[in-house]
DNA sequence: ACTCATACTTAGATATACTAGGTATAGGCG
DNA sequence: CGCCTATACCTAGTATATCTAAGTATGAGT
């Protein structure tokens, strides 16, 4: 979800929370414990890179989706529709 | 998952394993011990019961879904369907 | 001056999935 | 008859991720 957002546009984490809350309406209100780390890692395993930028008069480490966190985004997505409609599949139809 | 699987009528763990590979179509092929100890969890937790069963000739534990496990299964298919699709807005239709 | 929202970081607790071993039995086959 | 395979169950230990809870810092508004 957070190369999904990041795939409309570069972002800091801050921003990333608030996205994934809003377009959510809620339901993902992730703490920053979840999100920072989550950052780091992508960036450690090569999908995102960081730059420190001056955004509105403040310091902030923006986030931008490289090729292959595109790539794996598209990977992601795909694993996520055979997922979902098999836990459907199984969670929803079954009755 | 397994108490939609339980819903269709009472399973041993070694063939609540074979129905969710069956049906997701070999997507969640779960190895033993990640099912025996959750259907554990279950048990602990109120929602499923247990018994001894001779079943073709043989010891079986038998898994039964009980009145609270049919309510969190109720609860958990609402929650599916809101995750789900609040993973979808954000994942798949964001490009 | 103070408070609040923004912004980032990380150590530790908790939970879960999986690995990798163990035990036991029924049935088929050479 | 002995052996192998599939079935059937169990669990200790490892790896990983989320979240809690703490800390730091700054800009804007009162």
């Amino acid at each position: 979800m957070v190369l999904a957002i990041l795939e409309t546009g570069s972002a800091h984490g801050y921003s990333i929370i608030e996205s994934l809350r809003r377009e959510s309406s809620g339901l993902f209100d992730l703490p920053e414990g979840t999100v920072y780390p989550a950052l780091h890692r992508l960036e450690e395993n090569g999908l995102i890179k960081s730059t420190r930028e001056m955004v509105e008069g403040r310091e902030r480490r923006v986030y931008h989706l490289i090729p292959a966190g595109h790539g794996s985004l598209k990977e992601s997505r795909a694993s996520w529709q055979a997922f979902s409609s098999a836990v459907s599949r199984i969670l929803v139809v079954n009755p």
